[in-house]
DNA sequence: CGCGGGTGGCAA
DNA sequence: TGCCACCCGCGC
């Protein structure tokens, strides 16, 4: 990684470390001026403005700080994120500067790392730099501004203005002070034109109220104020006056003590008036106490952290962690891609790393690619450092999303766990950025900004001196061409953990299957190996990457497909039933997995009215059915999206399932991650071919993944695993390698023909979308903009290499009643070429306004 | 995006 | 001639 980080130092902070110079001095030098970028602001507003600061604010605004400044022709306020300090001699010009209002508030700002980051990312990923500033703090941290409108002075003549203006004059004059939002609600939208016209008059002004929202939170502990006595006095005397839930609560507060409103709301309903009256009557007292967000506290109290939960290292697991270890004491950015076999203790590893990174006083983040293994890493890492980790992840509420933020800036977490967001952990010094199973695709936001979280950590690093650790049994194409090339140290684990060993594999042709008549999802032979296992208590592991109960309704008679009225996908039969696998064909819906459009389903085919619609295609919950009824006496666990809607719901299946609570585990992807099932002897996938064939230069490299993941759910305890491969095509190399987990074989055949045709990591995609309602209005602009790229290529850019495709129909051409078209450009993201993508995007959102909305995304996750 | 100024279509 | 609806460009 050594290039890599010099080039990015050189090229991406040759200023900023400029900038870091002359920070110490800032206290001294006068730096009247600032350049700042506005927050909220559309694409083409997203550009340097400068501003000055009021001899009365000098010294508090910083680089990083968030200020309130005014903005165009109504002077509106925005917040805006200061990026740069000038002295009276640095300005360009003087004209038109307008002054800065305030402080967003006392303590929100951006380190210069940080800073940093948003500049990077809006450079890399073409976001504005708000986007990217919202993007690294929690969103609650900006909190809400309000604006007021009071009345200024008495007026002297009121005939001398108009009717209107006297009338939201009184209206504003007898409210005190009003938002415009209720004034437009009062006088309709004309009331902006009126309140601007006022404003140059004289007649109101403007000030901001500033709400630090999400910031606190508050729990009512309820206490009884009286003697017990008294207080079964006060309960029978509630019963007299016909109050019983008075009574119940002040009973329930003799019986079990103090409590809180929450505890008492669940069991008694509303109960804010009641509390109200007993404290009226002076039978119980009601305290505020500042609640402090923890989603995981109480789960690590101190008894229950094992000191010495000390694994002892294999002698492979300690001789990677030497090599690891020597590099990340270099102090510098370094990046090493750990690749490890399925059951090889990839995370002893990490974790062993980890403890030394944190007895050198750094903070050390660790992705994991989806929120649902965040409890397991929890789990694991929670026991040994209590209350010194932080998670973060999606699911969090904005003001617990805050609070872990402000404890990891306190200095109070050593390690942070988390999802894709958990990258902009606020750290002051890192020392390692692990990224488990990094080829997993839900490290790229589909957002703005459409970062990729391995680009970010690569920054960090680069800032932070620290240790970028890639961890995977299947490391995506673009990361081993780095470890093979030497940019990144590779460093491999080749054998299982303990005794384990890897599981022996069969293939299925499903092609003979249904040449036999057996038109079910399961094969003759896994039928067999499941009641094997079945037979011996053994747990097997499915996996289908459908989820939903038919794949879709189609008409016998005129082949008619049942379609989202909304979108350009079919409709996927859904059962009520969840996870019970009765029969009810009948009273389930249809559903769109694109917008979430459901409805009903009509017997007759609504096209030919000839025949009933018949199901084609399986999904994870008619195979759960087929189990069943194949099955009756085992107990099948069904994990996907729709069994796993709550929050710790994935949790308690997969703990389930561990505790044997279960014989057969049936899911979607999130069953093949990570998971440590010792009593998994058969895992199956029911379908390689289904990701095969997808119109994508990464299918390939997908399908391998998921077939070597779900492989290496078996056999990782004392007996020896096996493995089942229903497919269409036996053949096919992919397929071949994945079951044999040779990964070697295919990164070789994989990188050939990516070098061939020309895809990452030998080039770079961008990926240009045009969106509209209206289908003509898309046409002519992906016309224009297709002869906008050309003869910009060869005016001005003649001399990079690229490659441009298209404009063609995406391939979910419309969802949500909008349609969308696509251009892709090859090319290498140099200086030059964003430059380029920046004048063709800002280009068009200028041009096309709010009729097409055009969006850019450099290497997407899939075509 | 949100504002303001400009323009052009149309009724009086 | 006057009024409103929509367009377009600008913002420090």
């Amino acid at each position: 990684m050594n290039e890599e980080v010099e080039e990015i130092k050189e090229k991406e902070f040759g200023k900023q470390a400029q900038g870091d110079a002359d920070e110490a001095g800032a206290r001294f030098v006068d730096y009247p001026y600032i350049r700042v970028f506005l927050i909220d602001v559309p694409f083409h507003i997203d550009k340097p403005y400068l501003y000055y600061i009021p001899t009365d604010m000098r010294g508090l605004i910083h680089k990083g700080s968030f200020i309130i400044v005014p903005f165009g022709g109504g002077n509106r306020r925005q917040i805006a994120l200061v990026t740069e300090l000038l002295t009276e001699e640095e300005l360009q010009y003087k004209d038109h500067i307008k002054p800065v209002l305030s402080l967003l508030y006392e303590g929100l700002s951006l380190d210069n790392e940080l800073l940093g980051l948003c500049l990077y990312l809006h450079e890399y990923t073409f976001c504005t730099v708000g986007e990217a500033a919202r993007t690294v703090l929690p969103s609650a941290a900006f909190g809400r501004i309000n604006e007021y409108y009071s009345v200024l002075k008495e007026i002297p003549q009121p005939q001398s203005y108009s009717e209107q203006i006297m009338l939201v004059y009184n209206f504003i004059k007898s409210q005190r002070r009003a938002t415009a939002a209720v004034i437009k609600m009062e006088y309709g939208d004309e009331a902006v034109r009126i309140l601007s016209e006022m404003e140059k008059h004289g007649l109101i002004t403007r000030h901001l109220e500033h709400k630090e929202s999400g910031g606190r939170i508050f729990s009512e502990h309820i206490s009884l104020a009286v003697s017990v006595e008294e207080a079964k006095a006060g309960a029978e005397t509630a019963v007299k006056r016909r109050s019983p839930k008075q009574s119940d609560i002040i009973n329930e507060l003799i019986d079990s003590g103090d409590t809180t409103a929450g505890e008492l709301k669940v069991k008694f309903g509303e109960i804010q008036p009641q509390l109200k009256a007993l404290t009226a009557k002076g039978l119980i007292t009601v305290e505020k106490r500042e609640l402090f967000r923890d989603p995981y506290a109480g789960r690590f109290s101190a008894d229950k952290i094992s000191k010495t939960p000390e694994e002892k290292l294999s002698e492979a697991q300690s001789a990677a962690y030497d090599e690891i270890i020597d590099i990340y004491n270099t102090g510098l950015p370094k990046a090493v891609l750990l690749h490890g076999i399925t059951g090889s203790g990839k995370t002893h590893v990490i974790k062993a790393l980890a403890d030394a990174v944190i007895a050198d006083r750094r903070g050390v983040i660790l992705l994991v690619p989806e929120i649902a293994l965040t409890p397991q890493t929890v789990q694991y890492f929670g026991s040994c450092y209590g209350e010194r980790i932080a998670v973060i992840h999606s699911s969090l509420s904005a003001g617990e999303r805050f609070d872990t933020w402000r404890r990891i800036k306190r200095g109070d977490v050593d390690l942070c766990i988390g999802t894709r967001s958990a990258i902009f952990a606020p750290f002051s010094d890192i020392g390692m950025i692990v990224i488990d199973e990094e080829q997993e695709h839900t490290y790229k936001s589909d957002m703005n900004p459409k970062y990729h979280a391995r680009d970010v950590a690569r920054y960090r690093c680069a800032r932070h001196n620290a240790l970028m650790l890639l961890s995977s049994a299947t490391p995506s194409i673009e990361s081993y061409y780095k470890a093979e090339t030497g940019v990144y140290t590779l460093v491999e684990l080749n054998e299982r953990y303990g005794s384990a060993k890897l599981p022996d594999v069969k293939i299925t042709d499903m092609r003979n299957e249904a040449k036999t008549g057996n038109v079910s999802a399961l094969s003759e032979c896994i039928k067999t190996e499941i009641q094997s296992n079945l037979n011996v208590n053994e747990q097997v592991v499915l996996f289908l990457n459908r989820r939903g109960y038919n794949n879709f309704l189609q008409c016998p008679c005129c082949g008619n497909v049942i379609m989202c009225p909304h979108c350009s996908v079919s409709l996927t039969y859904h059962t009520f039933s969840l996870n019970t696998g009765s029969t009810v064909n009948k009273g389930g819906f249809l559903s769109c997995h694109y917008c979430g459009y459901r409805k009903t389903v009509s017997d007759e085919c609504p096209v030919c009215h000839k025949a009933p619609m018949v199901f084609m295609g399986y999904g994870t919950q008619k195979v759960e059915e087929e189990l069943n009824a194949l099955f009756p006496d085992s107990r099948i666990l069904r994990m996907d999206a729709d069994t796993t809607g709550t929050k710790f719901a994935f949790d308690e299946i997969v703990g389930d399932f561990k505790s044997g609570e279960a014989d057969i585990l049936l899911g979607t992807q999130m069953i093949v991650k990570g998971h440590d099932f010792p009593n998994v002897t058969l895992s199956g996938v029911l379908s390689a071919d289904s990701s095969l064939f997808l119109d994508d230069y990464r299918a390939n490299e997908r399908t391998f993944a998921m077939v070597c993941q779900l492989l290496g759910r078996s056999g990782r305890g004392e007996t020896e695993g096996r493995a089942v491969i229903q497919t269409y095509n036996p053949d096919h190399p992919i397929i071949k390698l994945a079951a044999a987990q040779d990964y070697k074989s295919f990164y070789k055949s994989e990188i050939s023909i990516r070098r061939a045709l020309i895809f990452p990591p030998f080039c770079d995609i961008a990926l240009i979308t045009l969106i509209s309602e209206d289908e003509k209005d898309m046409e002519n602009a992906g016309k224009a903009l297709e002869d906008y790229i050309k003869t910009l290529i060869k005016e001005q850019y003649s001399d990079i290499p690229l490659q441009l495709f298209g404009p063609f129909e995406a391939p979910v051409y419309k969802v949500n009643e909008k349609y969308r078209m696509r251009v892709v450009i090859k090319c290498r993201l140099t200086k030059k070429t964003r430059m380029f993508l920046r004048r063709v995007t800002a280009e068009f959102n200028d041009r096309l306004r709010k009729k097409i909305l055009v969006t850019i995304d450099i290497n997407p996750s899939s075509l």
